[in-house]
DNA sequence: CTGAAAGCGCTTACAG
DNA sequence: CTGAAAGCGCTTACAG
């Protein structure tokens, strides 16, 4: 199956199937990427020199030549984040399907760096996960660019996001629902807009239904739900429901609960919110909000792809893509008799 | 901050430099990539006239001269699996050091699609993450290729891996010292490569150990997991302990058994592979065998740099990363009285 | 130390 | 329908 020849043989050219097919390099060129353009029998010839020649087409060559990378940029704040693999993929489908190359990088790099990224002639249009980068900077890239899950309002691109205010209501409407009236909300970073959204969805929500709602801080981490866990379980009376920011800051609220020998959901009810690949495999399986993330990537990469062919403009914000609560075994109404006491 | 006439005016390029200095390209061009060949006084006029004209080198006309694309392209079976994220940190962080653009894209693609990629003169080098590929694609693309954690025999490459079978080993030397004489391997796919070295070491270490091991079928999922435990609670006498091919593989086993009103590691000790993200998370924390995921992304990244540079050849299949077993809460010693019955 | 010219591998008005 | 020529935006022998 191996040809050996072919081993040693320099890579063809779009001019050797020219000279092969004894035409010139445009009608090659034509034969290729317009085929109507070209007659019958010279298409055929063309086609065989093809064949014969092994050639494949340069791309770099193409896309210089026309001014375009055929390629999109995937810029996230960490790229081993488990949350961000699923945009990542949906993104990859919908621009693979349209000839793009899907490029990824950090976005966490020293501000020279982070701006050449934009400005390298080798990218369209950029996807941007992270909202926590220089206006500047960003702004400053000439490129169609969306915003996706998270957004900052400096930027001057529209964004791809749930209604997250919206979102955490849900959470807090199932628990009073199931019979709570005191729950705790573990918040996010005191500057995310993420946090800050769904802290005042939380609030709206206990308002609403006359729950007593009790702050506790937390950025997002396991670890920041494993001291709220702590800070909980000190509190007389302890309400019987939280409502944390993220899975995982529930992740690490349900361990604590677990090593301080208190039951989920018998002990206190935990609803998260993402609903990341792992929620529905946590034991207890999380109640949580879901995101959907992989619907987010595709329509951020429908929107740049339509904005590249059609030489529009992005337009303004997207409204929120529908969201929804996935209850799972997490959460069940309060315990009957008080909580019991720590053993 | 915003310079409005920015948004209008074209891209610069080197010709405009060069005017607004009153050199030629060539001087620029030079003062900017190779400065020690520019005279004082003249790098100082083109280095005033890129800052007047805000000029920033278009990558993708450099590449094309330079017959180069400064592009690393990664190659998954499943861009969303979380198994591969740290990998794609860890090769984009030695990638964007030294410069390169780091492309991935779905490698389950049809053949002409997939053959693409690798001939289309956007990518220097490839990390492959899948063994499953057609060889001949594989093989046809000549550029410097490695292969991460699995490989395939047929593949004209070197392969970054541990020693799947001496780390099984690890895992089932854990379980006897732990006490246990009785133990099961969850297998993985039968014609997988990782499946088979993985089983092997399970066996030589059963055998040098004089454990009693038995094998059931899985596939790494989650779901073969769960009926490897529903088969194992039938068995007479039950194992006291489980070594599953894959982490995942294990969540299954343990959240079938708490299904069943079974206890880990009190009832059965388990045992995992990979040491996913998740495995530290999970309740019981798991206990499983450590791949250095970052570590081997980082050597692919190297060594593929490496060729890149001494336009050297990759050399042969590397020696093992060293890996490690993880000692967590899923397992223990074995129950002193005989397995409580399913209640 | 600097410039004119050729060329990376394509595409695309412009003629005919 | 086809070709000669220019050009995408750079770099790099080759001269001087």
């Amino acid at each position: 199956m191996t040809r050996p020849e072919d081993r040693s043989r320099r890579r063809p050219k779009i001019a050797d199937v020219a000279a092969t097919a004894g035409v010139s390099t445009a009608t090659v060129s034509r034969a290729l990427s317009n085929p109507g353009l070209v007659g019958e029998a010279t298409r055929a010839r063309v086609m065989d020199a093809v064949e014969v020649t092994g050639y494949r087409i340069n791309s770099a060559a193409r896309d210089l030549r026309q001014r375009r990378a055929r390629s999109l940029l995937i810029l996230a704040p960490n790229l081993s984040n488990t949350f961000f693999g699923t945009i990542f993929a949906a993104i990859q489908k919908v621009a693979g399907e349209a000839g793009l190359a899907v490029q990824i990088s950090d976005s966490r790099l020293e501000s020279s760096r982070l701006a050449t990224l934009g400005h390298d002639g080798r990218t369209d249009a950029i996807v941007l996960l992270d909202g926590a980068l220089d206006p500047e900077i960003v702004n400053g890239w000439r490129l169609p660019l969306v915003q996706l899950c998270e957004w900052n309002e400096d930027y001057d691109a529209p964004a791809i996001t749930i209604d997250n205010a919206a979102a955490a209501r849900l959470a807090v409407d199932h628990l009073a629902q199931l019979g709570h009236r005191r729950i705790v909300h573990v918040e996010g970073p005191p500057d995310n807009v993420l946090a800050i959204h769904r802290r005042a969805g939380a609030q709206a929500g206990a308002t609403a239904r006359g729950l007593e709602l009790t702050l506790l801080p937390g950025d997002f981490t396991m670890e920041s739900g494993e001291t709220a866990a702590r800070r909980w379980a000190a509190m007389t009376p302890r309400p019987t429901a939280v409502f944390c920011a993220s899975d995982e800051c529930a992740f690490g609220f349900i361990a604590e609960c677990a090593a301080m020998g208190l039951a989920v959901p018998a002990d206190v009810s935990v609803v998260g919110f993402d609903d990341v690949d792992f929620a529905g495999r946590f034991l207890p399986a999380l109640t949580t909000v879901h995101q959907p993330r992989a619907e987010i990537g595709r329509i951020g990469a429908e929107r740049l792809l339509a904005a590249l062919e059609g030489g529009r403009p992005l337009g303004p914000r997207a409204e929120p893509v529908p969201t929804r609560l996935v209850v799972r075994a997490s959460t069940a109404a309060p315990p009957t008799t008080s909580p019991r006491p720590k053993q």
